[in-house]
DNA sequence: TAAGGATACTCAGCCGGCTTACTATTTGGA
DNA sequence: TCCAAATAGTAAGCCGGCTGAGTATCCTTA
């Protein structure tokens, strides 16, 4: 019952404490927290967040419109909008009206965010511990990703249509 | 402009598509979104949420208090508060004042709170996408808490005192 | 050509993280 | 003893996920 003691290995128990227990899946999200706190101060003096670091990458190879940002970054609609609401406050970004299909607003990144991803980009490298057989470990988060989320992403990605939506560059406005 | 079309028999990209180049932090933080989506359904059924199944977990080697929970959760104080509303609500656990420290409240898991975990804690097991060599997986997830939730968490668990604070055992009312 | 259906986006509201700020107790030391 | 510091918990407000609804604009087709 004892679930917190020196017993073994000598090293003590370290943080991790009574988390050998926990089920994965809680695991994966303790841990995905873990890292993003050792982000967020850094992210924060460049006047961005893990959200819209997402962002800038995939703006990175051209302007696109909101859906095809929400489908490349795995969340809703609604989650990216808001999330481009803020980082054009802080002018990483600009929308402005596609004239060719008035629904859409086309997202273009500004200078400003252009140098706030060149600072960024050097950090998600520095920040992530380093761990053991990281490509691996990749692997796996990847055949995870890919099985668990199959009924909500699948219909959007798996396409091999030559046009439309699998690359950004296809997605220009 | 069809985004949805035919030519998958293949094996092809599959969902993960452009993912591939993802920083690790990143894919992290996605893996564990995606895994949570499967669970959403199943504990809502249960009138539960996965933050409260992690409460639901602790009480099970006895009542706490507040900021044990806390502790051995892995979140501040003030994010189990809300948790502990909501479970409490839903009548899964009770809230009580400690006659020997009016400060703090004694959390206790009440018998739909057990009947709760019961149903829960397999699907925990069998929601969790299968994945190759697990027990080193989990290895790699607690290495990476360890080492990126240091200066978060190592003062409250690391500590070698043997009385107060780090089993559950010794937290109880 | 005029519906009716699809698509793009926004709004509102919930949950679960977080920080900052506050109250109420307890503890410890001058 | 008594007052300051530490501790337990709550409140408010932000971010980033989500769902459910609602509006505007295509697009398709009868």
């Amino acid at each position: 019952m004892t679930n917190n003691d020196t017993s073994q290995t000598g090293t003590r128990v370290g943080v991790v404490g009574d988390m050998g227990t926990w089920p994965t899946g809680r695991l994966l999200a303790t841990a995905s927290r873990m890292v993003e706190h050792a982000w967020v101060d850094a992210l924060d003096r460049l006047g961005l967040t893990h959200a819209g670091l997402i962002v800038l990458h995939l703006l990175q190879s051209g302007s696109m419109n909101q859906t095809a940002l929400a489908k490349h970054a795995r969340v809703e609609n609604q989650t990216i909008s808001r999330t481009l609401e803020r980082l054009e406050r802080e002018g990483l970004i600009e929308r402005e009206p596609d004239e060719r299909d008035r629904r859409r607003q086309v997202v273009t990144i500004t200078d400003a965010g252009h140098e706030a991803w060149a600072s960024a980009r050097t950090l998600e490298r520095d920040l992530m511990p380093h761990i053991a057989e990281a490509e691996r470990f990749r692997q796996v988060l990847l055949s995870i990703i890919e099985s668990s989320s199959a009924k909500r992403w699948e219909p959007q990605d798996s396409a091999g249509s030559p046009e439309e939506q699998n690359t950004p560059e296809q997605l220009r406005a």
